[in-house]
RNA sequence: GGGCGUUUAGCUCAGUUGGUAGAGCGCUUCCCUUACAAGGAAGAUGUCGGGGGUUCGAGUCCCUCAACGCCCACCA
């Protein structure tokens, strides 16, 4: 078809010309008539919609993108949604802020509730289920602005699939998956020491954990021998848990303490009679090598104490605060008179107390000796956490059985993980686990735990056998509605029921988006074309959370995993190699990075950036992207120019031993880009496909243009317009993933059709035979060098003709400058040419002066 | 303490069955060449982290050490 080239080509407005174009054509709609083996099913992570976008999430969706496009064009049909995680803490907090309210689970949904114009100053408490509403429509507007942003970088998302981590359809699959875990035993609740962030009031699991270095101080303690024998002197971080010391513990094998095992003594400042006891988690070169083993300092604590079989004694409530009634074992008066100085402290105003006492009663010895340690901090808290014993739901995960971790192993093998060395992070964690996944959280925006317990006589909850809802009746929330058989006037009263109060983690939910997205048990016909799907993308630091929790619920589920590729993205690295937190003041927004540099730019950067690799934020590499869109226009405008308003000759009209040799090196490229493309290595297919187009530009096209202009005669012209053709084509369609708009636009130019529904190149469409010499190119290439070098070091201009140019070089090679001859010399590269066989050598004459 | 990754030109990084060290940026010099001056051409630049080994030959394979980074661990 005749080409369209504008006058004067640019990328200004690309990005909304071209992404409104693909949503009218519906360039990237999934179709669902397809069978599972010719889709390409993506299960795409869902951005946290209450904060907000940064480079990051521009980086790697740029990498999911340019697999999703590789795919669509090599044939698959490519099921690639979009989710928004709004459910959790985030948005609970802002919503809180931003519409002046409060949930309290204890109240009625109210369905004509409306929020005020104005946030009151004091907070309105209202239902769990309008303050979901609420949720809803806040983050519904973040969504938006996501969304905007995801278009203009050009992601190829079919934007009919979205879903949000607190929809109806989220809420449902989140539930009826924990019901089935349930009722195949693979959920359980106990009632267990957990640990727990005092501020947020909320259980928190294992992988939510993060380690500070915080200041602290060894306290020296004094526990005299009930027999009267003498001290045993223990040294601890945390003396304001002393009523809370239910023995006292050294490592069987250490001499210092083998004669005091299962002896007595008491406690400093409270009295009570506590055994000294042998484990061998006990280090005998840490503090004095004994240690007090408190219900509950730390997770060791909870080990001995479940090993050993000690008693209960909990003085830290859920609020962070001593609890008012001392532990009864406390009888003796000043026991009694100095829990009273404790009850109702802050541990850390408590400790500063008890320092205070024990320094007056003298059962502390020397002053505290300061150190830092690493102490646990739930990921997004600000205070230490406590261990509190408290009933939670948990799944299993492989945690506390051989069994089960070894399948989880195994699942884990069966991925193939992109880079490989992921694997390990899995393997690492899934090995490290002391304990099963952690479910259930004390909070309210977020999916109800679908169960409601049967009240006792006295008004006690029946945790052993909860009241389950059908599936048909999901999504539920228990503190609305009524288990089956009762009415809503029962609720809470004996005899009657009551609804558990908790929600699960948002992991809990987050761990089913392949089923959400997939619409299981909603759309099995849906779920059946794209599940397993085929890639997972990622962060590497959520494989222990996200990727873990994934496979967990899939297994048990499915029986299977629920991806067969996880590919782990790096970090984005600030100018001082300092990973960018959103707290650093430096974080340019995504949009005015998009904007200064355009999108393709953008995304050359990204597509920069091996696999799993931290990469530098480096607007060097963005100019650099949008140079290379700006040459592919011009080039494109020029090759068209040259081919003029008639159709391209075909692949067979290339004749010429140099067009062969091109047709054959862009052969060798187009499979070294499919097979990293493969191997999801889009950086590598960039890399070659750039090198290439920069060849053909300055070398090949200069070459040949005179000859495609006719100036050899019709037959050498069709070879080299034909090739011109092939190569500008197969290139356009080549850079696509990577830069979807320029390539779309000069696609435009000259071709019917999206370039991006275009099949992917294959090295057989290129082919023209057994014939070309890669060495043609080779000879030529350093031809065009040699003129040009010439001119450069005599400073003169490049249109300086030459007057003769001397090559000594092999036989092969001077046979190859032969077959160029003619168009070297029309490209001016030479006039009069000797050649001689030897040592490679150019010699170069430029004409007078004119 | 265990695991993983990184270490190549001033900077950012390629280097895939072991075979004479690469790209881009930056730098120097030159050129308005009718596709491109927000461009183009050419040039300089490296004990490939240290040490040892295998080999005709090692940036590439093996051992070892070091630095940096990340993950994990029972942190009294």
């Amino acid at each position: 078809m005749a080409a369209s080239v504008p006058e004067k080509p640019s990328l200004d407005g690309v990005e909304q010309k071209w992404s409104e174009a693909w949503e009218s054509l519906g360039v990237y709609n999934f179709d669902r008539s397809t069978t599972r083996d010719q889709v390409y099913s993506i299960d795409t992570p869902p951005p946290t919609a209450s904060g907000s976008l940064h480079i990051g999430h521009v980086f790697s969706y740029t990498h999911t993108d340019t697999i999703a496009r590789y795919q669509r064009m090599r044939g698959k049909n490519v099921f690639y949604p979009m989710g928004w995680d709004d459910n959790g803490l985030p948005t609970e907090r802002r919503v809180q802020n931003y519409y002046g309210v409060s949930c309290d689970p204890s109240l009625p949904y109210d369905p004509t509730f409306r929020p005020p114009a104005e946030p009151p100053k004091q907070a309105i408490p209202i239902s769990r289920p309008n303050f979901i509403a609420l949720c809803d429509e806040l983050t519904k507007e973040d969504e938006k602005a996501f969304e905007a942003l995801f278009r203009r970088l050009g992601l190829s998302v079919d934007w009919s699939l979205q879903y949000a981590t607190i929809d109806t359809r989220s809420r449902r699959a989140s539930q009826r998956a924990f019901l089935r875990n349930l009722a195949r035993g693979e959920a359980y609740s106990q009632d267990a020491p957990t640990l727990w962030d005092v501020d947020y009031k909320t259980a928190v699991a294992q992988a939510e954990l993060e380690e500070r270095e915080r200041p602290a101080a060894y306290h020296a303690l004094a526990f005299h021998k009930t027999d009267g024998s003498g001290d045993i002197v223990i040294e601890t971080t945390r003396p304001e848990l002393l009523p809370a010391c239910v023995a006292l513990v050294a490592h069987p094998d250490d001499e210092r303490f083998k004669s005091h095992f299962n002896t007595t003594v008491r406690i400093p400042l409270f009295d009570v009679e506590v055994p000294v006891l042998a484990h061998s988690l006990a280090q005998p070169d840490k503090g004095s090598g004994v240690a007090m083993i408190c219900t509950f300092g730390d997770t060791t604590d909870v080990t001995w104490w479940r090993e050993l079989n000690l008693p209960t004694r909990a003085i830290v409530g859920r609020d962070g605060r001593i609890i008012s009634d001392a532990p009864t074992v406390i009888t003796s008066e000043r026991g009694i008179a100095n829990y009273a100085e404790l009850a109702g402290k802050s541990v850390k105003q408590a400790q500063t107390r008890i320092v205070e006492l024990l320094g007056q009663s003298g059962e502390m010895l020397g002053e505290p000796k300061a150190i830092t340690h690493p102490v646990k901090f739930y990921e997004k808290g600000d205070r230490p956490l406590e261990i509190v014993a408290s009933r939670q739901w948990y799944i299993r995960n492989g945690g506390r059985e051989e069994a089960v971790r070894a399948e989880m192993q195994k699942r884990g093998r069966e991925l193939n993980w992109v880079p490989e060395f992921m694997w390990h992070r899995y393997e690492n964690w899934v090995g490290g686990l002391n304990g099963d996944w952690l479910i259930s959280r004390q909070r309210f925006f977020g999916v109800p735990i679908p169960l409601w317990y049967a009240l006792d006589t006295d008004g006690e909850p029946r945790f052993e056998t909860p009241l389950v809802p059908s599936e048909a009746r999901l999504p539920i929330d228990p503190s609305t509605d009524v288990p089956d058989g009762y009415t809503e006037d029962q609720r809470g009263k004996p005899e009657g029921f009551s609804g558990d109060p908790d929600i699960f983690d948002t992991w809990a939910t987050s761990s089913l988006t392949p089923e959400i997205a997939g619409g299981w048990e909603e759309d099995n016909d849906l779920f059946n074309r794209v599940f397993p799907m085929d890639l997972r993308p990622q962060g590497h630091d959520i494989i222990r959370t996200w990727l873990f929790s994934t496979v967990v619920r899939s297994h048990f589920e499915h029986g299977s995993v629920p991806w067969h590729n996880a590919a782990l993205s790096g970090w984005i690295l600030d100018p001082d190699r300092k990973k960018m937190g959103k707290s650093k003041g430096n974080a340019v927004t995504p949009l005015s990075m998009l904007e200064e540099h355009g999108s393709d730019a953008i995304r050359y950067w990204a597509a920069s950036g091996r696999p799993g690799v931290d990469t530098a934020l480096d607007p060097a590499q963005m100019k650099i992207g949008r140079k290379l869109a700006i040459k592919m226009l011009n080039a494109t405008k020029f090759v068209l120019g040259i081919l003029g308003e008639s159709d391209a000759p075909p692949i067979s009209a290339i004749t010429a031993p140099v067009d062969q040799a091109l047709l054959k090196k862009l052969g060798v490229l187009i499979d070294e880009a499919t097979k990293a493309f493969d191997a999801y290595d889009y950086a590598r297919a960039l890399e070659k496909a750039e090198s290439f187009f920069w060849f053909f530009c300055d070398d090949y096209v200069e070459l040949v243009k005179g000859r495609a202009y006719g100036q050899q005669g019709d037959a050498a012209g069709a070879s080299a317009k034909a090739a011109l053709a092939t190569t500008l084509n197969v290139l356009q369609r080549l850079f696509a993933p990577i830069v979807p708009f320029v390539t779309e636009e000069i696609w435009s130019w000259w071709q019917a059709g999206s370039v991006h529904a275009q099949s992917w190149p294959t090295s057989g469409d290129v082919s023209v035979g057994n014939v070309g010499d890669l060495l043609v190119l080779d000879v030529a290439s350093n031809t065009l060098m040699a003129a040009r070098r010439a001119k450069t070091e005599a400073k003169r201009s490049m249109r300086t003709e030459i007057a003769l140019m001397k090559v000594t070089d092999s036989t092969a090679r001077l046979a190859a400058l032969r077959l160029v001859e003619a168009d070297l010399r029309e490209a001016g590269a030479i006039t009069a040419l000797e050649l001689s066989e030897g040592e490679f050598c150019y010699t170069v004459v430029l004409a007078d002066p004119v």
